[in-house]
DNA sequence: GTGTGTGCAAAAGGTTTGCAAGAAA
DNA sequence: TTTCTTGCAAACCTTTTGCACACAC
């Protein structure tokens, strides 16, 4: 029970550290998704931990667990990186007024058909990001 | 004739001072679109030119051209900021292997449907990206 | 002439790297 | 014991800022 992650880190090729059980704890013991940049997670640990984690730890632990797919990351032309913990196929909302990306189910977008190819080139993700804005109509 | 962007640039309100005209020229005299980095278009700058322009300065042409909507900034989880001429209703592969940036016309996607709505926001923007990768099927 | 823009360099913010000390196998 | 990981600080890269000088109007 305890040993939850160590299991599935050593499984995954990535030694079960006292750092790495305490980031998959943090972000893989929830409910819903979540949606984080590495700045969010290093703040979590801070305040809700009593561990301390060096924030090139979390960088790589971060990137290894990416790497395994147990994370997504998500492209949004911003200045820092977000990750997701849902790793299903999906989309976002990105607000733009409050930075905060919000899921969009499968079942809430068509199936993207892309009907160009390129050769020597595969699809490897289709993502869409939909960018939302205070709706102003009302105001002013 | 010589002066196409010095009115263009004045009737936008942005003072058509001789680093905006060169930067306007490298940019928008072309057939093609253009898909850049701010980096890219200093490099150009560089090569091309006789001109030099203080990187702050290109910086500052490019947000202003964004957001008089000659520019149209793309979404991509890069280290930087990507910049495409064409600012038509569009969306892009984007090659993983390259860096690079490829246009999918608006018929080479089915226009995308969004079935939720956020209360209080409004749709900004829709963008799909498609990464691509090569194709390594043959090989190994 | 007045106000705005430019250039330069320095600063800022996110991310990566190098290396000595420490923990896992 | 050997190998991999951590922590820390410094390095890096892109982007932003501050300020004196220069240019557009």
């Amino acid at each position: 029970m305890y040993d939850k992650y160590t299991d599935k880190l050593r499984s995954s090729g990535i030694r079960p550290t006292r750092q790495r059980i305490k980031i998959c704890e943090i972000l893989f013991d929830r409910d819903l998704t979540f949606h984080f940049s590495i700045n969010d997670l290093a703040e979590i640990i801070k305040n809700k931990t009593n561990e301390k984690i060096a924030l090139a730890t979390i960088y790589n632990t971060i990137h290894s667990l990416t790497k395994k797919g147990y994370l997504k990351e998500i492209s949004i032309n911003s200045d820092k990186s977000y990750f997701d913990t849902n790793t299903s196929t999906h989309h976002h909302f990105f607000d733009e007024e409050t930075s905060e990306l919000i899921d969009l189910e499968d079942k809430d977008v068509d199936p993207i058909n892309i009907r160009k190819e390129i050769p020597g080139k595969k699809i490897k993700s289709i993502e869409v990001l939909v960018k939302v804005d205070n709706d102003n109509q009302n105001q002013k």
